[in-house]
DNA sequence: TTGCATCGTGCACGATTATGCACGTTGTTA
DNA sequence: TAACAACGTGCATAATCGTGCACGATGCAA
């Protein structure tokens, strides 16, 4: 085992992604350095988006099996507030696809009345919610449903979008920057949602400020492929203009109510 | 398992994101602190909006995540009674299909725990609860979605059902009799059950008290080519012998709890 | 080689957080 | 109403955190 600071790194960040938790003292203890290197450790890979750091350790970005529906009731307000802004550019009689993610299920909840709107979706929770709206038509994309997705994005889902003549698709971002884009942590999601970005005649991406300028390991897009980022009224204004500079078309959202 | 604060109050807010009440005492037991930390979590979480604080422990947020759970509605119970007796004929490791319907919905919720079970479905509201149970494997058939039936039942459908190789169905009876059969009320919904059928090895059909000895328009199949009618306690015995003539096979639920 | 900037590390300090216990209060049940 | 369980709050304790700073190692240029 070589001692180098990135090999120590690297190999907690493999363990957070198997979907383990780590202890703050225990790591510490293993690699025979002090606890502040290990949370140095720990708040850089925070930082990367590839962990969330709390008191005593990191828990993994994924939560292990964290349902979706865990996710929803974080930061509820804000996503509304972001999806209510994204919904603006929607016009009467379009086709919509959403795809997996709490922010997208956020949307749903504030699409707009009475606009002749069709809604094809691959994600369960979206579908549960759109379901309930009798203004909406609802199309489902089948297949074996991922987990920790809480949708399908395998190959028979993939075949059943590619009949589908999108109009604006909402592309669930699981991390945004300048460098690399739209990035997913699921390799048959990312795979998913490039060719939904393909199928679609606009697209947009909700980032919510935790995302911005993280990474996740598998590249879905550069940022400039997409055709609106939104991102929320509080958004680092540094962080933006690296985007803007990418060539990323920003809407600012409005402040939560 | 990490003994970290917030791991622990992601397991709380993630059991009552799948609909489960928790109770205050048993989980200070379970994770081995005292009632004190557990209140202060729960607290947390409903200042987060996450949970209802009630007295002795904490319910889940009654919000659009549990659709269906208003239209089992009042006859919940007597639901959920005969869910518990169907399931008892499910064996380890069988590919299942739930069909759309109150009663199937009452099924998911009961499903036997750790049984290596894969759940198809084609109803949008089963497939969310199904989704939050770690245990099971999904499979959504897609398509454009009936919105008076809750699911897709479309020759999209069709073709997507015609590759599983259903070990025991469970079929959404509309109605139910010696003459009739089964029936539906939607035709595309009727040729769904029928193809259904036609591809399940073991079929059940969850019949309450209501739909017994009534008739809907499009016929599925006659009673004796279902493998078993399942039919609640206190169903009247007059018109259970009709079916018993007419061929069908017919367990009797044990009463509700 | 010398000089200097950079980086990772460990330590010290004050601040923050989680917990359990004690106390008085509120809600539930008989 | 009485008895009891659950509740909220204040407080003490221990663990953890973030930051500033000093030290040694490495890399680069003169």
């Amino acid at each position: 085992m070589s001692d180098l600071p990135l090999a120590r790194r690297d190999q907690i960040a493999g363990r957070l992604a198997t979907g383990h938790a780590v202890i703050a003292a225990a790591l510490a203890h293993e690699f025979g350095v002090s606890e502040d290197a290990i949370r140095r450790d720990l708040r850089a890979l925070a930082a990367e988006g590839r962990c969330r750091r709390v008191y005593g350790g990191a828990l993994p970005i994924a939560g292990g099996m964290t349902p979706m529906a865990a996710r929803i009731g974080q930061d509820r307000e804000r996503k509304l507030a972001l999806a209510r802004t994204a919904a603006r550019g929607i016009a009467r009689g379009e086709f919509l696809f959403l795809d997996s993610g709490s922010t997208n299920l956020a949307l749903a909840e504030v699409l707009p009345d009475d606009f002749d709107l069709t809604v094809a979706t691959n994600a369960i929770d979206i579908a549960a919610t759109v379901l309930h709206r009798q203004d909406l038509q609802l199309i489902m994309i089948g297949g074996s449903v991922h987990p920790a997705v809480g949708g399908c994005v395998d190959a028979d889902a993939l075949m059943q979008m590619q009949r589908l003549n999108i109009d604006r698709c909402f592309i669930g971002a699981c991390a945004v920057s300048a460098q690399g884009g739209i990035s997913a942590i699921d390799p048959t999601d990312a795979a998913f949602k490039r060719t939904l970005l393909s199928l679609s005649r606009v697209s947009v991406a909700m980032v919510t400020n935790e995302k911005l300028e993280t990474r996740a390991p598998h590249r879905v897009a550069g940022a400039k492929t997409i055709s609106q980022l939104t991102v929320e009224h509080d958004a680092p204004a540094a962080r933006l203009a690296l985007l803007k500079r990418a060539g990323a078309t920003i809407v600012t959202a409005a402040p939560p109510v």
